[in-house]
DNA sequence: CACTCTTATGGTTGCCCCAAGCAACGAATA
DNA sequence: TATTCGTTGCTTGGGGCAACCATAAGAGTG
C-alpha cells in the first residue's frame, strides 16, 4: 500500500499528463480529432467489431462513441454493417481509405513519439505502458463500485450513481 | 530509443488513461470542477504564485488558467493580492476557506485511490509518479514553458528555487 | 404451440457542461 | 513604443445523461 503523499502527486501527474495527450492530439491529420484517430486505431489493432465493444476499450460512454464513429463513418474511413445476428448491432470495419488513414496516423505519432522520446530506453517506455495499463485496470471495473467516501465535511450532492 | 510498436501503444495508454481521470473527477466535491482541483492543490503544493507560473505548472494557457482562478476566486477559496512589484500581476493565495476545500479535496482524493490503488506498492507508485513526470519533461513544455531564457536580470518576485 | 405483452439491450440524438486554445484587448513595464 | 500579464469573447473537442427508436428476449395466456 502507498503513502497518501504519493496518491496526491499521482493525481497532480494524471492531470498534467493532458498536456502530453494534447500537444499528441496537435499533429493529427485534418479532420481527424483525437476521439476519431483512437476509433481508427482500436479497429485497426482488433479488427472488426460493434459499437458496445468499441465503447468498453475507448472506455467512454456509448453515446460519444456513436459520435466518434458517425464521424469517422462520415469521412469513409469505415463502414456500418448490419450485424446478421442482431439487426440492431452493427459491425464497424475499416474501408481501405481509413487504412491509409490509420497509416497516416501511425506514421505521424510513431514521429513525434520518436523525437520527444529520443532519450528513453525500450524497457523506460515498456514499463510506463505497463503502469497505465495497470493503473486502468485498477479503476477499471469500477464502474459499479460505489465508491463511499467518509463522512464528507461539505454537504454532498455528487451525482447519483445513477442506473436508474 | 524504443520500438515503434511501443510508441503506438502508449500513445494508446495515453488516450484511454483520461477514464481515470474522469473517475477522480467524479467525486469532486460540488462547485470544484477539475481545473479548479488542481488551482487549489498546486497553491497548496507550492505556496502563493502569479499566473503565469501557475499556468506553467498546470501546462494550459493562459486564459484556461485565468478562467479557474476566477472560478475559485468567486468562491473565495484564493484570494488575487495585486503585486506590489508588478502591477498588473497578481499574486494567488490560498484563505482559510480555500485551504478547507484543499482538505476535502485531498480526503477525497487519497481515499479514492487507496481503494482503487489498493494492492500497489509504494514503489510502484512511485516509479509511476516519475515515469509520467518525464514523460512531460520529455515532451517538455515545447510549448508552454521554453522560458530558458538567459535573462540577464531575473525578477525576484516570481524566482521559485528548482521548479524541475 | 402460437401469439401477444412486457422488459431488456444496442445505438442515436438532443442538450448540457467542462476544458482548452486563439485572438483581441486593456493595463502596466521596460 | 514595444512587451508582457492577465482578462474576455469566440470556437472546438470531448464527455455524460436522458429520452428515444428499433430489435431481441422472455413471460403469459389462449
Amino acid at each position: 500500500m502507498a503513502e497518501q503523499a504519493q496518491f496526491e502527486e499521482l493525481a497532480r501527474q494524471l492531470s498534467a499528463v493532458g498536456a502530453v495527450k494534447r500537444d499528441m492530439g496537435r499533429i493529427l491529420p485534418p479532420d481527424c480529432p483525437a476521439g476519431s484517430a483512437a476509433v481508427l486505431t482500436l479497429l485497426g489493432r482488433h479488427g472488426d467489431m460493434r459499437m458496445s465493444k468499441l465503447a468498453e476499450l475507448l472506455a467512454v460512454d456509448m453515446s460519444v462513441t456513436s459520435r466518434h464513429v458517425a464521424h469517422v463513418a462520415a469521412r469513409g474511413w469505415i463502414e456500418r454493417h448490419p450485424d446478421p445476428a442482431d439487426k440492431r448491432s452493427r459491425i464497424l470495419r475499416l474501408t481501405p481509405e481509413g487504412l491509409e488513414q490509420l497509416d497516416e496516423l501511425s506514421r505521424r505519432t510513431t514521429h513525434l513519439l520518436a523525437e520527444r522520446l529520443a532519450d528513453w530506453t525500450d524497457e523506460e517506455v515498456g514499463q510506463l505502458i505497463r503502469l497505465m495499463s495497470r493503473l486502468r485496470t485498477s479503476f477499471g471495473d469500477c464502474r459499479s463500485a460505489p465508491l463511499r467516501l467518509p463522512a464528507p465535511v461539505v454537504e454532498e450532492t455528487t451525482r447519483t450513481p445513477a442506473s436508474t
